[in-house]
DNA sequence: GTCTATAATTAGATAGAC
DNA sequence: GTCTATCTAATTATAGAC
């Protein structure tokens, strides 16, 4: 990925990409305003000067960072899983696509759920969010007139607690392979659907 | 409560309690980091050197407000309803309880579920958060080896996307009385335990 | 592609008057 | 309890050499 990793016949420098993967790391361990340019550029072993030339600015770090995120996202609520068939498998499809996203994107993803309309990057960031989230919104009420999901609680409320189950995962989750991930998933499915109560 | 919204015969200033009131809502609204001394100031309609008067630092301010969140976490987990009865109730007490915190202290507990770690102030923080995280884990196992709660989940991932659901809820809920926030606990119990599925 | 040096601004915090 | 004025250090960003 990186020339650092797999460096070009001994060209010594970073690339653009793999200066972000750094920087947002380091955005998550301290908080993106706690990281100065100076500890960024410490922590590529690189001036701050050098940083800048990759990058116009701290913003722009953040803005391709928010964008590779939500790429993701917006990739899986356009896939025929998300579009097609019973609203309950829809539901699912979501859901489960957004677990996954946030598992191989997980720093990224993790910086986007932490942005909170500060400048304009992070309000343009948000409004596409807005988005996906007003997609599964729709989605959650459209399984519930076809009979799948209870109608006894506000739908509103449903939808941010899903939400809520599946981002917070962000705060814990260390990947450890492709199934992991996969097993996730299909835990916060279990978790929604049916409930923790044991029944026999 | 504070001099501002019940002044003592015209006496102008702000007390400790009401300054750190109105900064907890600044630092939600652009982040901890991101919200300087001059901005706090400017909020207040107050100098810096003012705020200084009643905090000696910046730090100081976020110390205070994590205290007051966890002071009332804290008080969930040492009521009778945590520690006596069926894991079940216990588990349902614990959830209720510090949903019905999350609502009433909404601004100090956001701030604190927003923590990284960076000083010793949010290590400290995060360390008395992780001992409540440690109990209900704790209860959630108990729940389980009686019968109670499903055995086929990770019970760790279980308590996580438990957390995930409640602590989300600092994200969207806007206060409404102390009848909403009960309302809002029963929910979160209902799709914690029974789950959205339709069931006729 | 990276460096050193530095500009311009802002940060947290203090001194001392009222 | 609040003010103005100020200190020092750190911040983002740029200039220009190699």
């Amino acid at each position: 990925m990186s020339e650092v990793t797999n460096p070009k016949r001994g060209r010594p420098g970073y690339d653009q990409a793999a200066i972000l993967e750094i920087a947002v790391l380091a955005f998550n361990e301290h908080g993106y305003d706690a990281t100065s340019m100076s500890k960024l550029a410490s922590r590529l072993s690189l001036s701050k000067a050098a940083i800048y030339h990759h990058f116009s600015s701290k913003e722009e770090l953040l803005e391709l960072a928010l964008d590779h995120a939500l790429g993701g996202l917006e990739n899986v609520i356009t896939q025929p899983g998300a579009t097609t068939g019973p609203a309950i498998d829809r539901v699912a499809h979501v859901l489960r696509g957004a677990v996954l996203v946030l598992a191989e994107r997980l720093p990224y993803v993790t910086l986007l759920l932490r942005v909170r309309g500060n400048t304009e990057v992070e309000c343009n960031a948000l409004e596409r969010r807005r988005v996906f989230d007003r997609f599964v919104a729709t989605l959650v009420l459209a399984a519930r007139d076809e009979g799948s999901l209870r109608a006894d609680l506000d739908a509103g409320v449903v939808t941010r607690l899903l939400f809520g189950m599946v981002n917070s995962i962000a705060e814990w989750y260390r990947p450890n392979g492709a199934a992991d991930a996969a097993r996730l998933a299909n835990d916060v499915l279990t978790v929604a659907l049916d409930g923790l109560r044991f029944r026999d």
